[in-house]
Parts: structure tokens; C-alpha cells; sequence
DNA sequence: CCGGAAAATTCTGACAGTCATTTTTTCTTC
DNA sequence: GAAGAAAAAATGACTGTCAGAATTTTCCGG
């Protein structure tokens, strides 16, 4: 006997193969006794839906009637006043969201949750009403907490490193490995004692990955002077400069470009006695070397996400949330000296800091 | 203007489907001036075939009962001997690989390259033949090279840290994250002085992140002793002893179980005066706290990651490649004592550690 | 109880590439 | 020029899905 198919199964019953497909996909537009006959034929006929076929079929379809597949929320949350970085990164997260989107077939509306927008229930009911079931989170002050939502009717990605009201996959930048090629790029150009400066809250924020990634390089790397941290609340002029002259770093990190300033005040000459990279572009003004996050490709990625599970019918809180992350990348600027010339490009820092991303040295072991 | 199509480009010659499928794959059932005239067509309308739909066809129409799924590669890269560890994870990724690719309509096949399989030349041309699309890279020893694949040809996802040659999109566990989590249980727990121990060779293959996150923790959390970290090429058991009576620690975190005979030998007596914590579930025999690293839901969304894009059409190189991660869990042992009764379950470690993923307590400051 | 609108439910058609089978065309030979 | 063979091209059936159309049921005022 053959293996049953949708249509065969279909005869059987009486129906028709779309009513078949749709009692077994539950789709609400078959009543419900007869979805239950429906599935209860299928068992009993041993009937596997073939996955493959159906995925192609599903796309085949999509792509040949509808150029416009739905409408993706943008939900942002906003407690209180927020700094203009936070707004310009927003801003270019969304722009991302909104192109990748639009390659897509999605149309992307931002919706604004707080004391200046609609609160949360009110979200619902809109999205609901609107049969918006793709979200995207963007990055919220704090841990925000969205379970008010019907997470059933929705499918989420929050752009920021997590949140746990409810646990989504997320996406973000990769802090710990830009650090750690960063770190590589400046002993490149010869600088071996770089200062990390950092605020506390922003360092908790983002679970000391800065932080972590720099001192285990310090910990790590043999001929990398170990220069301690900068963290306070809030990092200030004179403590900057204190620090700055007491351990005098060849090279400091750190997200205020206004430490340029003060050190040149302190004597520094840059880039010639010392550098600077800022580890967030959108603070800066072209003036300083600095990380761009990369925050129009993070949107991009998120929307494909969302899209992604969207197009697979996959509603709710992922059984295992996920983090995807893209690493930085570096833009030089006038407030770092170059790499020094090299015979052989592959020689000229003998190893003694391991191979991150952009080296081919092979590492030993095996994951364990 | 819709995407020509088989049958658009075959009434717009004049011709059935099918001689057009024949002449596109160079069947010699076609006049050879019919296939070429065919040809010049195809490319002057820009037709792309449907590879996955073309593979789903084939197989319906040759085999009508079974059911017919697609193809996936497991690649594993078998340099010279493996450990028993890193045959037990990849078997363990596979497995999650599998499951996961058996739900989308794939079966996976696995390939061995290298002395004792076959050569990446070959690989090449095997998969080629076999018409197989998708690829899930196992974790190699070292950095693997597979630059000298086709890869216009393929899709493909490395489950491990990062590859270069190419920069493909990658799915790994969360290390850093995972210890950071597991430094915050220890701390509920009562433990003051974690001390890790880590062989250099692969504290360097994960980028220090394991070390990364433990320096963070102790550098940040006033509250925690910081125990120097135990780096050596190789663990032994002297080495060992003698950081462990020098230091003290209260609990010991690393990759060796056997670490625990050692403490016991110097006069621990676990859990009661000191504990232990193994870093990976696959060194352990089930008696002491470890760490699942969630293998087989790695290799599940590795088989996600490899089918959306094939779903989507999507071969080559990706233009921006990014890293997936999942947390690992913590599996409670023999080996670690509980966390104290608490009367209000939110206050029994005063916020000197800041929250991770299990703590509501919102942080401060925007993403910048 | 009827007309008619609205809602609920089900059905139809088209979609893509393949291949065994069938039909049409061309060629060969007597 | 007809029979037969060979070459070339066409047909039909196959999978599951989705938008939209068709059908049935429900509801409500008069």
C-alpha cells in the first residue's frame, strides 16, 4: 500500500485537500470537528506530512501571488528621558529593521510603549486588532518586562544582549570578541599598555564584556602591561586625569571622546605618544578612532529572524532562546599611529598574542 | 515582473516544460540546436532554477511511496587523533543536528575529512554529485581551511567559535555568559573565593571567555575574593595541589573532575567545606555539578540556520557572518552545597552581585 | 417565516520541476 | 510512397500551500 497523501487522505474523508491541510496545520478556518475527524483519519491512516514539500510549496506561493506579506512592529519602550546616543542608535537599528524587512515583503511600524506612548495592554490590543504577529524589540532602558503581552499571537526578537520577561532570542553586538580584536589591531600598531576606562552601570549592562574581554587579554598576553580599569559611576575629568597620569596607558579605551581632550591636557601628543579609540562611533565625530557597531546589519538580522520564524508559523517564547551576535569593527582615525612596516605580514608580532578572527595560526585543542 | 519560471520560459519558446528542464540539464533527449536556443533564452530572462524544489520533484517522482526528505552534510574534519571528549560532542551535536533536520524534511549524512576519510577535494565532488546543498560543520581541531570548496555552491554553518577560512555563520555555546550565570549561582550558594583552573591551549581556541567572565566577575563584585587563576599548558596534579593549599579556595571551577580526588586528598572535604563545578557534562560520570552545554540544541539550530537558507536560496558566503549562541545550564551535584534558606527570596544576597538572566533587578543605562 | 447580510466553513486553481509514458516528427529503407 | 525505426517533443501525475472564490450556516429585523 502506498504511503497516504494529502489528497488520498482528502477522498477518503470526503473533503478537499486544503481543508485537509488546514485541520492538520489548526488552522481556525476549519471547524472544529471536523479538524478533529480530520486528524483523527490522518492517525489512524498513518499519514506524515512531508516537510520538505511543504516548506518549498509554501514559499512557491508566497513568492509568486503576494508582493507584501505583512507588516512587522518596531516596538520601542520609553520610561523616561533618553540620552541622544540611545535615540541615533535606536534610529539606526530601526533602519536597518525597516530595509531588510522590505527585502523581505515586510513593512516595518514603530510603536512607542510608555509615558509618552500607548502602554503595554493597549500594544496588544493594536497589534492584535492590526494581525501584526512580527515584533522587534529595540534596545529598552533596564530589563523590560513585556510578559503583559499575549506572547501566543507573537513572534519576537529583542535587539539588545537580554531580557527575561519573557525570555527571546536576541541579537547584538559581539562586545567580548570586538575587544579582543581590538586588542590584537592596537599591539599590531605596537602599543602595549592599553587603559581601559569605563562607567559601571553601562559595564553591568552589558555583563562586563568590555571589561571581561580586556582583562583577560591583560591576564593573558605576556608582554601586555597590566593597567587597572577606570570604572566609576560616572567617569569624570579629574579622575580621568589622575588615573591617566598615574599609569600612564599608550593607549585608552573608553567610551567618552571627550578623554582626547583631556589627555592632550595632560601632556599626551596624539597620535604620537599615545592613542585613543572610542568604543562607540555614534558618540564621535569622525575626530577619533573608534568601533562601529555595526547596528544597521544587527536590525538587518533581527528582521530576518523575525521574518524567519514568521514564515515557519512559529508563534510564542522560543523553547531555547537564542543570542546572535555580529562583532565590530574598527574605524581608524587621526587619534592612532599605523601598524609599524613589516617584511613578512605574518611575522612581525611574533605570537605572543593568540590569533583572534583574522589570523591563521592554528590553536590546539579541540572543544572540550 | 515575477521570477521567469520553467513554464514562462517555455511558452515564450514555444516549447513544453519539460523539453526545457531536458535542455537546461543537458539531457540528449533535446536537439542540440533546440537546447542551445533554449539556453541563450534562459540566460537573456535571467531564469534560476529552484534547486530545492527541482531535488523535492525528483524524488517524489521516482519513489512514490517513500517519503523523500532532502540532504544534508555533517562535516567533520579529522586531522590526526581525537580525544574521547570531542568524539562524544560531535556525536552529541550530530544527534541534535539530526533530530532537528528530520523535523524540516532532511536527513543527514555525515562526512569524514582528512587522513582517515576523504580529501576536501573530493568532498567537493561527492556532495556536488550528490546534489547535497547544506552543510553543518563539527568542531575541528585548530583553525580548519575550507576555502578550497565551491562555495558557490553551498550553505553552510560551523558549530564552534569562529572560522575565517571562510567566515561562515557560526552556532556555539555560551561561554562566557554561562560562567557569568554560574559566578551568580555559586554566590547565592554562599561561595566567596571561586578559583578556576584552565589549560592555556584551550582557554586560547574559546578567545579566554571562560577566564574572561571570571576576571570580570572578581574584578567587579566586591564581595568575591580573587583567587589568581591556574593557567598552565597542561593540569597536573601537583600543580594543582599546591594553587589549591595556597589559595584556598572555596569552590574550584574547571575542565578536570579529577580535580576533585585532588582537593579531597589535601584535606576538602566536598561539599561540605569546599565544591567543585566541572565545566563540561561530557567529562563527567553524573557525580559532581557540571555544565551542559546543550549540545544537541546547538546542532538543532545549527540545522535551522543551514535550512533557512537553503529554503531561501541563499548559497555562498554570507556577507556578514554572525555567531549564535545558547547558555549552558547548570546541572546541581554531590559536590556543591544548597543555597541558604531564605525568608524573601529576593534578598538573600544583598545586590553586591548584579543580576544575570535569573534576576528581574533592572540595570541602568542605555545600550552606547 | 422570509429576505438578506454577515459569518463560518469549505473548495478551487495555480504554483514548480521531474520523469515514465505517450505522441508527434523525422529519417531510413525497400 | 508506405512501413518501420529512431529521434524529438509533449503529456500527465505527483507533492502541500495559500489567496480568493464559492458555498453553507447563522443571525436578525420585519
Amino acid at each position: 500500500m502506498p504511503a497516504p497523501t494529502l489528497r488520498s487522505l482528502a477522498r477518503e474523508l470526503g473533503l478537499s485537500r486544503t481543508t485537509v491541510s488546514d485541520a492538520l496545520c489548526g488552522s481556525l478556518r476549519v471547524k472544529a470537528a471536523t479538524a478533529e475527524r480530520v486528524r483523527a483519519a490522518a492517525k489512524a491512516a498513518g499519514y506524515e506530512r512531508n516537510p520538505l514539500t511543504g516548506a518549498v510549496m509554501s514559499q512557491l506561493r508566497r513568492s509568486r501571488t503576494q508582493q507584501f506579506r505583512g507588516v512587522l512592529a518596531a516596538v520601542e519602550l520609553v520610561e523616561d528621558v533618553r540620552s541622544e546616543i540611545a535615540v541615533r542608535y535606536n534610529a539606526a537599528l530601526l533602519a536597518g529593521i525597516s530595509e531588510r524587512a522590505s527585502e523581505l515583503g515586510f513593512n516595518v511600524e514603530r510603536f512607542v510603549v510608555g509615558p509618552q506612548g500607548v502602554r503595554i495592554k493597549r500594544l496588544d490590543t493594536i497589534l492584535h486588532t492590526r494581525g501584526i504577529q512580527g515584533v522587534v524589540l529595540l534596545p529598552a532602558s533596564g530589563f523590560p518586562d513585556l510578559t503583559a503581552l499575549d506572547w501566543n499571537r507573537y513572534t519576537a526578537v529583542y535587539t539588545d544582549y537580554f531580557i527575561d520577561h519573557p525570555p527571546l532570542h536576541c541579537v547584538c553586538s559581539d562586545h567580548y570578541r570586538s575587544m579582543i580584536a581590538l586588542l590584537r589591531d592596537l599591539h599590531e600598531r605596537g602599543y602595549r599598555r592599553p587603559g581601559l576606562f569605563m562607567e559601571i552601570p553601562l559595564s553591568e549592562r552589558l555583563q562586563y564584556r568590555w571589561e571581561g574581554a580586556f582583562l583577560a587579554v591583560q591576564n593573558a598576553v605576556p608582554d601586555i602591561v597590566a593597567v587597572p580599569t577606570l570604572r566609576l559611576q560616572e567617569i569624570t575629568r579629574p579622575s580621568f586625569e589622575a588615573w591617566f597620569r598615574k599609569y600612564n596607558p599608550d593607549v585608552v579605551i573608553g567610551h567618552s571622546p571627550e578623554a582626547v581632550t583631556w589627555m592632550k591636557s595632560t601632556g599626551a601628543r596624539l597620535p604620537k605618544t599615545h592613542g585613543f579609540v572610542c568604543l562607540n562611533v555614534l558618540r564621535t565625530n569622525g575626530n577619533c578612532a573608534t568601533l562601529d557597531l555595526q547596528t544597521a546589519e544587527l536590525g538587518a538580522r533581527a528582521a530576518e529572524l523575525v521574518v524567519g520564524q514568521l514564515l515557519h508559523n512559529e508563534l510564542g517564547i522560543p523553547t531555547q532562546p537564542s543570542l546572535t551576535t555580529i562583532p565590530a569593527r574598527l574605524i581608524d582615525g587621526p587619534t592612532l599611529r599605523s601598524a609599524p612596516r613589516q617584511r613578512n605580514p605574518r611575522q612581525q608580532s611574533p605570537s605572543t598574542m593568540p590569533p583572534t578572527s583574522n589570523s591563521p595560526r592554528p590553536l590546539s585543542l579541540q572543544e572540550a
